[in-house]
DNA sequence: CGCTCGGTTGAAAATCGTCAAATGGCGTGG
DNA sequence: CCACGCCATTTGACGATTTTCAACCGAGCG
């Protein structure tokens, strides 16, 4: 790790403990391919880190958009939340993602961002960003990247959904899940759900008691082993044939 | 309109007839927000427009991506095709709003585009775009807006889907087409549908005859003249009252 | 130790999908 | 110009899935 000392103790701090150059996350996050050098202009624009404690929200709707996060590492949600206090879980975030980029649309966010178990991000001002990016096409096109990236991903998984069975949403979630937690160096097959199933319900568009069965249907299939949070994936493959079952009769006869 | 003669007769040149500064849908396109001489720069880039018929796609899933089309006039549908050859419309599009942002990713479109009626787009080669853009801070602030907007689109519209019974969606839809035509300064209650009911069923994770009951249902209780694909909305507040109701209780109980 | 919250499970009710048939428009070809 | 056939749409009946309502369990916390 050439630009920056070894990860500091203390991380609260102004500063960040891991120059993107260095960062384990820098093939999922912002910096993935750039050179060395934009790296490390980017890693200038990186104002700071934040914690954001479980249950706490990095940005609310309604705030002033100033800044993008990367999740460096924690779990957060992504909801719309009426005046009468129910919410719509619109997304979950990991390490290496990008938090914030709805706020671009008119410079105020328009859902909340929680933190589901401790967590930080690395702060990167949006007015530093767009300052530096003529300078930096390769960073700009990331971006971009990003959120095309971004735009399919919520077209893909959630469009699928609509055709889709409870059964098969359930998987999709879990085979998702499973997926980007090992490109991340995690096991694909033990996690421990940081979500509620409500807060799953919501985001696949089915009460919290089906996903509770769906996971118990898992279970008795030995699919899956469920205790509370904790998932053991045991049939991965069971749950990729659902999802592609699903999405093959896609729109049915 | 000072920049360009009136609309051309012919209009499958290799010029296009209306600059973008003259261009009635400046104000729903790329454009919006830019000073004149910006926009005359980004007129530059059009390389020239592309008619496409009824029925024929202006790019498929696979294509290389190399431009952004921007609707003139028509109506198009983008759509995921598998492989046994059912499909799932992703969305809609009409004049003023963008093709093609799905192909940002990875220098590949990711979806089919077809027009479903005889419609005419801008052709603004993305290389030029990339080229221009550190010159114009605006366009590329333009450029991201557009795609967070269509982020929060998909990821709210759809998403909103989630939690809806079958008579709310097809009541966001129409009101949702509504308010879209009315920006674009045709009658919001009186249209014609250029799409099919499958189409519209796959675009809300309904099945045609789902959504033919639908619209049969809002014409019984007055809500609706429904004629095949002519639409007549009676009481557009109905249909909103439908949507805000089913967004509310979002996530229920 | 009692409480609350999240999760599980059951049974009844409602919605939506599935299958089937009939109608009507539109374009093609005679 | 008319007849034919195909496709989109509508409508009905039935069945499957999912929601709703309700009760219960277990873990964590004051």
């Amino acid at each position: 790790m050439p630009a920056s000392p070894a990860p500091l103790p203390g991380c609260t701090g102004p500063g960040h403990d891991a120059a993107c150059a260095s960062c384990s996350l820098r093939e999922l996050c912002l910096p993935v391919g750039l050179a060395n050098e934009e790296m490390a202009r980017l890693d200038e624009l990186v104002a700071g880190r934040r914690a954001v404690r479980r249950g706490e929200a990095l940005f609310r709707r309604g705030d002033a958009f100033h800044a993008l996060y990367a999740v460096r590492a924690g779990f957060f949600k992504t909801s719309y939340t009426s005046e009468d206090g129910r919410e719509r879980v619109t997304g979950f975030q990991m390490a290496g993602e990008l938090l914030g980029l709805d706020g671009l649309a008119d410079d105020t966010h328009r859902c909340d961002a929680i933190a589901l178990e401790d967590s930080r991000v690395c702060v990167i001002p949006y007015a530093s960003l767009e300052a530096l990016s003529p300078a930096l096409p390769a960073l700009q096109r990331q971006l971009l990247r990003v959120m095309s990236r971004e735009i399919m991903r919520e077209h893909g998984a959630m469009m699928q959904l609509g055709g889709m069975r409870a059964e098969e949403r359930v998987a999709a979630f879990l085979s998702d899940l499973a997926g980007r937690l090992q490109a991340r160096g995690f096991s694909p097959s033990s996690f421990v759900l940081r979500m509620t199933r409500q807060e799953i319900g919501t985001y696949l568009g089915l009460q919290l008691e089906t996903v509770s069965r769906c996971f118990s249907r898992f279970r008795d299939e030995g699919v899956l082993e469920v205790k509370q949070r904790d998932i053991r994936i045991v049939d991965l493959a069971a749950l990729q044939r659902l999802v592609a079952g699903g999405q093959d009769w896609g729109t049915r006869a």
